[in-house]
DNA sequence: AACGAAATGCAACATTTGTTTTATGTGATA
DNA sequence: TATCACATAAAACAAATGTTGCATTTCGTT
């Protein structure tokens, strides 16, 4: 509340104009901003000690349109300290229609690095650790994600490789997707990335993993999602963006860092792995640095 | 945000006893709490997608006298975090190594999400416009990404996928990764994406697609990148983070925003083919919002 | 003191709100 | 298949909301 904010410093410049009546509406206000977007504006004026039709003078004096301009604003205020510095407004229906492509990008932007901010919540972090230990204790790591998840367990499966060989990724041709399961048993873990629409097959392999004494860790969207009763622990990313699709950014950011926290862990033998990992590549000729000389 | 909230879980506890419809409410509730005392119940509704009278009855199914109550309760959680953040910082009594781990991926997540929020400066949103409009005139779109880069090819090539049939995906098991380029020609586009260290192969296929008088849009991490020289347009991208590995978030919020801007072009399009979509994958059973009965 | 203008209170208005009632659909049971 | 119970959608409802017009009061000016 201690940001610029165009409104409020409007009210203060306009008040000594105001009459004694608006000025205790406006001092109300001020006083109480939260108050604004909380309660009706009958029962704001009552207890500004006002009548009704002072607040609606109050906002034609200030120039707006109308009272709901003020309550509009203050609700978008406290949207904007609980979001960061989140540019919100995504249900504004008509102004997405002609919204220009660099304004939608910006506004797509802005929401994914405000989502992910919102990850260093002390709730989530303690998670994230809290994954991280249970992750480095397993035996092996099983990582499942279906559809869109796909690429979030194949990235943690990708990163997992370079370090050794811990993981087996749950994918592959022919719907032979859990056979990877087969052979686990108690002293493994199962991560598992599932966001609503969640795919039914996901969480079927995740309850087999539960009958088999697996642990679960879930990288998913909700409090309510049906992967949280059944793991262990459960890392919560927002996946709603300003476009048709959910987003899988914040998601992908918590696979990384649980690669990254997995990796501090024994730092000389992460080191020592990617070593091996380069040298392994390079005398593949995996990687190129300038476009190549075609053969032929 | 995550604070004890016996409502909240009250919410989640009867979540599984509930019907589908009041569980869409209850879910919208549970993952957007303040819009409980932001908005009318009625627009509350409407953005959760169920009937009004479902937030009644959800209020009354939760032992409430209507759905006041329910906002109520969510005012006074605003009220109450005016001057929660103090009461945050005190609740953190954690180990010292996971103190380090939690400093750890705040760190990275603080970084991620400015990489993120760089992307909306000028030059980068002129570049990603662009892009998607040399992609919509596209007649095909190829979609190359290997190694670490898959993540995000796949993440592309999966979404549009639901609004249509103009993506393909370079990708395959047994060295056929370049074989969809077989049948490319000039009226299409490649989206190549590749960081350090280079896919040797990518940059290959990339070179071939140039030759075969493909366009090429390239996600890239610098303006050094081999794939800068051969794109028409290059997106970039930063890739550092914190940790031992490089980050791909800020590559997967791009790809993220080009299928935005794609489906942004003809919207009731977008929305038709995602509608078509989902029928589909709702006559396969392919989708699950509980734990399901496992057969036998 | 009297006038006029501005400020204020009050009541009626059209909307919109949350709720309840009434149909309609849907799926399980016998 | 028929029946029943239940979930859902649609419509109707009274209560409240924000607004407006008008009457009253207040206050400065003459």
């Amino acid at each position: 509340m201690l940001q610029a904010d165009p409104l409020r410093e409007r009210i203060v410049s306009l008040f000594d104009a105001m009459s004694p009546q608006l000025r205790q509406a406006a001092r109300y206000i001020i006083e109480h901003p939260q108050e604004v977007a909380l309660v009706s504006m009958r029962e704001l004026a009552r207890n500004a000690g006002v009548q009704p039709s002072t607040m609606t003078r109050l906002a034609k004096f200030l120039g707006l349109a109308g009272y709901d301009d003020i309550r509009a604003h203050h609700a978008e205020a406290i949207r904007f300290r609980v979001d960061g510095f989140a540019a919100r407004a995504m249900q504004t229906e008509e102004s997405e229609e002609d919204m220009a492509a660099a304004q939608l990008s910006r506004r797509m932007l802005q929401g994914l690095a405000a989502q992910i901010a919102r990850l260093t919540e002390p709730a989530s972090l303690e998670r994230l650790t809290a994954a991280a230990d249970r992750l480095a204790q397993a035996r092996r790591i099983f990582v499942l994600g279906l559809r869109s998840c796909h690429s979030v367990a194949w990235h943690f499966h990708y990163v997992m490789t370079l370090l050794g060989e811990k993981t087996i990724h749950l994918d592959g041709p022919a719907d032979t997707v859990g056979d990877g399961l087969i052979r686990a048993g108690a002293q493994d873990v199962l991560l598992a990335i599932s966001i609503n629409p969640y795919a039914l097959h996901s969480l079927e392999l995740a309850q087999l993993a539960r009958e088999k004494g697996l642990g679960i860790i879930a990288i998913t969207d909700s409090e309510v999602s049906p992967l949280v009763g059944l793991a262990d622990i459960a890392i919560l990313c927002s996946t709603e963006s300003q476009s048709f699709f959910h987003t899988l950014a914040p998601a992908l950011a918590i696979s990384e860092v649980l690669c990254g926290l997995l990796a501090n862990k024994d730092r000389t033998a992460a080191l020592a792995a990617l070593q091996r990992a380069d040298r392994h590549l390079l005398s593949l000729n995996t990687y190129a640095t300038a476009i190549p000389r075609r053969r032929i």
